[in-house]
DNA sequence: GAGTGGTCTAGACCACTTA
DNA sequence: AAGTGGTCTAGACCACTCT
C-alpha cells in the first residue's frame, strides 16, 4: 500500500533503486511481471513498460522464457546531439556568420573515395569553409559532396548557406558514421582558426549515407578551446 | 486492407516513409491519434506507441491539444558507448595492461570540488594511473572519487584493478556529464604517454552521480592517435 | 510443452494547452 | 471549455526459448 500512484515512473524508479542499491544483485533474475504487477498493484503492461525503459538504458537483460536479470556489465551508452553547426553558435547566444573559401568540382584523392567506399574515383563537389561565432573563427570545415546521390549539390553555390545546413534540406541521411580526434595544426587550418601550427586541435569527421550510397564526407576543425559535452 | 497486419512497427516506418517522401511536410500537422488508428485498423495505444518512437528520435514534435507536427528542425542524435578502458583495448585485440601511479586521500583543490558541486572542501580519494595497450601507453587516467558516497573507495588500493572497472561494481550512477576536448600534452602527461610535450592529445573527462550526489570525477588522456568511433 | 516476455485491444480517465 | 496527447487497466494471444 504505496501513497503514490502506481505509474510506469514510479515502478521504473524503485526497481532502478534496488539495483542501485543491490537489493538484486548483479546476475540475478528478478521477479517475472506478473508478480511485480501484483506487488505494485499495476496493470502487466505497466511493469512493461518500466522493465522495457530499464533494459534500453542497458541495467536489464531481458529474454523471452529466461526472464529478467541485472546486467552483469551494463552496455551503457550515451546520446550526443549531431553538431549543427550555426544551431550550437546561436544555442551559445553568439553572432553566426558564414565565409566560403572554395567550392569546386574534383577527381577526388584516393583517400576520400577509400573512406567513402567508391571503388574508382570520381569527380566530387570539394567544399571548403568556415564559421564564426562573434566574427572569431569557430570551425573549419573541409567537405566532398557526392553528385551521384545530390546531383543539385552540382548547382548550388554554398555562398550564403553552408553546406551543412543546405544539405539538411536536400540529401536526408539514413546512415552516419562520427569520428572525433586530436590532431597538429596544419599550417592552412592555422591561419583559418587564428592559432600557431601545431597547436593542438578538436577534429570531427563525419561520413553520412543514404541506404548504401554515400552522400558526404567532412571534416571539422575546431581550436583546442572547443568543448563537446553530453549528458547521461 | 493491408496485407500486413497492424503493428506499432509497421505503422512507424509508414509514417516514416510518409515524412521522408515529404507526403508529410516539416512542419505539418499530422493527423491525431485516433484518426490514424482508425486509418491504420489499430488501436490508439498501437498509435501512440509508434509516434512516441518518432517523436523520441526527433522527427515529429508532440504537444497536447496541439496535435502532432513533423518537426521543422529534426534534432538528430547519435549514441555511443561509454568508454571502458580495457573492453575498448580488448576488443581491437591487444593486451590490456594496467599501472597505479599513485592512489591517496586528499583534500582536493577547490576547482575539482566545484567540478562535483562539492561546496565545501573535501577529502577525496586521489588516483593515478596508466592503461597500456600492447605495452604502449593508451590512456593516462586521473580520477577523484568522493567517499561520503562510496565509502569502501577509501579502502581499494586499485593495485590490480583499475578504479573504472572497480566502481562498475561498487557504485553505480544514474547521472553523467562527459566532455571530449584537444589540449596540449602537459609535461607529466607527455612522459607517461611517451610524447613530446606540446604534442595534441585527446582528452574526455567524465562526472558521474548518483542521483545528486556527486560520485567521481575522471580526465583521461590519449595520445593524438586516439579515436573514438560511433555509428548512426 | 510450458513459462516468460512482446504486443495488441478497447475502454477509460487525466493533464496540459490553447482558443 | 474543449481537444489533444499521456497513461493506466484487464484481458488476450503470440513468439521465443529452455527443458
Amino acid at each position: 500500500m504505496s501513497t503514490e500512484r502506481a505509474s510506469f515512473r514510479t515502478i521504473r524508479d524503485e526497481m532502478s533503486r534496488r539495483i542501485a542499491e543491490r537489493i538484486w544483485l548483479p546476475g540475478a533474475l528478478i521477479p517475472g511481471e506478473e508478480a511485480l504487477a501484483r506487488e505494485f498493484g499495476a496493470a502487466r503492461a505497466t511493469v512493461n513498460r518500466a522493465l522495457q525503459e530499464l533494459a534500453r538504458a542497458g541495467v536489464l537483460e531481458r529474454k523471452r522464457r529466461a526472464g529478467t536479470r541485472v546486467a552483469l556489465h551494463p552496455v551503457r551508452e550515451a546520446r550526443f546531439i549531431i553538431p549543427r553547426v550555426r544551431q550550437e553558435i546561436e544555442a551559445r547566444g553568439s553572432e553566426y556568420r558564414y565565409q566560403l573559401l572554395s567550392c569546386e568540382e574534383e577527381l577526388a584523392p584516393e583517400v576520400i573515395c577509400a573512406r567513402l567506399s567508391l571503388r574508382t574515383a570520381s569527380m566530387l563537389v570539394h567544399v571548403r569553409c568556415l564559421h564564426l561565432a562573434d566574427r572569431v573563427p569557430y570551425q573549419f570545415e573541409d567537405r566532398w559532396i557526392n553528385p551521384q546521390v545530390v546531383p543539385d549539390a552540382k548547382f548550388a553555390t554554398f555562398r550564403d548557406m553552408g553546406p551543412n545546413e543546405w544539405l539538411v534540406g536536400h540529401a536526408p541521411f539514413s546512415n552516419a558514421e562520427f569520428t572525433f580526434m586530436a590532431a597538429a595544426a596544419s599550417d592552412e587550418e592555422a591561419g583559418l582558426l587564428q592559432i600557431r601550427p601545431g597547436d593542438p586541435v578538436f577534429v570531427g569527421e563525419r561520413i553520412t549515407w543514404m541506404r548504401a550510397e554515400p552522400i558526404t564526407l567532412v571534416h571539422m576543425v575546431h581550436p583546442s578551446s572547443h568543448r563537446m559535452v553530453t549528458q547521461l
